[in-house]
DNA sequence: TGCCAGGCCGGGT
DNA sequence: ACCCGGCATGGC
C-alpha cells in the first residue's frame, strides 16, 4: 500500500465518514463552493443563511436578484463584490447549459463540464473540482491548500507541483471511488484545520507522522 | 491583536 | 511562465 493510501486510512479510523458537502441540494454546493474560496466555512454558512432567509438560495432567486442586493446578503463571507459577481456568472451559465435544472448537466462528459465551469470567470480548479465531485458526483479529486502543504510537508511532492500534477499523485494512489474521493477531501481538511496551518508548518503531533515510515519530514 | 480562512484574477516582469 | 497585490469579513 502506498502513502497516500495509508494517510487517508489514517484519517478513516480518526474522523470516520464526515458526510461532506454541507449543503440542502446540489445548487447550494454550487453556490458554497464560490463563497468559500479562501474563506472560513463558519463565515459562509452565514452567507447562505441570509441567502435561504430570503427565499434566493436557488436558480430563480439568484438569477433575477439584483447583483447588489446579493452582494448585500453575503458580506459576511467576505469578498462579496467579487462573489455576488461569480455567483451572477454562474447561474447564467447554468441557465444557458440547462434552463435551470442541474439534472441536465448528467448529459455531458465530466471534462466537457469541467471546461465549462473553467471558463466562467472566478471559477477555478477548485472551485470547479467542488462543484464536479460533491454537487455533480463526478469522480475527481480535489486539490485545496491544505492538500498541497500537507502532500509538500510529508516529502510527496516537490513544492512546485501543479494543480494538475498533485490531483494526478492523489487519484493514481487511491481507489477510484466517488464516495472516497469526497470523504478523503473532507478528512484533509479536517486535519488540515488542526494540522496544516499557514503559519505552524512544524507540526510534531501531526497525524502520520509514525504511521508513514517512506515519508519525508513534515517539514 | 494580528493572522488566518475549504481561491482566483489581472497586470507587471 | 511565474510573481504579486487586490479582494474583505469574522473568529481565535
Amino acid at each position: 500500500m502506498n502513502n497516500i493510501s495509508r494517510f487517508y486510512n489514517l484519517l478513516l479510523a480518526r474522523y470516520g465518514d464526515l458526510e461532506w458537502w454541507p449543503a440542502e441540494s446540489p445548487f447550494e454546493v454550487i453556490v458554497g463552493a464560490v463563497l468559500t474560496q479562501n474563506t472560513n466555512w463558519n463565515n459562509v454558512k452565514k452567507a447562505l443563511d441570509n441567502l435561504r432567509n430570503h427565499g434566493i438560495l436557488n436558480h430563480n432567486g439568484l438569477l433575477e436578484t439584483p447583483i447588489e442586493e446579493i452582494a448585500q446578503l453575503i458580506m459576511s463571507s467576505g469578498y462579496y463584490n467579487q462573489k455576488a459577481l461569480r455567483l451572477k456568472l454562474v447561474v447564467e451559465w447554468l441557465d444557458n447549459v440547462t434552463g435551470g435544472d442541474i439534472d441536465n448537466l448528467k448529459e455531458y462528459s465530466t471534462g466537457d463540464l469541467r471546461e465549462g465551469l473553467l471558463s466562467i470567470k472566478g471559477i477555478g480548479p477548485e472551485t470547479a473540482d467542488d462543484i464536479l465531485l460533491y454537487a455533480l458526483e463526478r469522480p475527481v479529486f480535489v486539490i485545496d491548500t491544505y492538500t498541497y502543504r500537507i502532500a509538500v510537508r510529508h516529502g510527496w511532492v516537490p513544492p512546485e507541483t501543479s494543480y494538475e500534477e498533485l490531483a494526478s499523485v492523489f487519484t493514481a494512489n487511491l481507489e477510484k471511488d466517488i464516495e472516497l474521493y469526497k470523504n478523503c477531501h473532507a478528512a484533509i481538511v479536517e486535519v488540515g484545520k488542526t494540522y496544516c496551518k499557514k503559519r505552524k508548518p512544524l507540526c510534531d503531533d501531526c497525524p502520520g507522522r509514525d504511521a508513514l515510515p517512506d515519508s519525508g519530514p513534515l517539514d
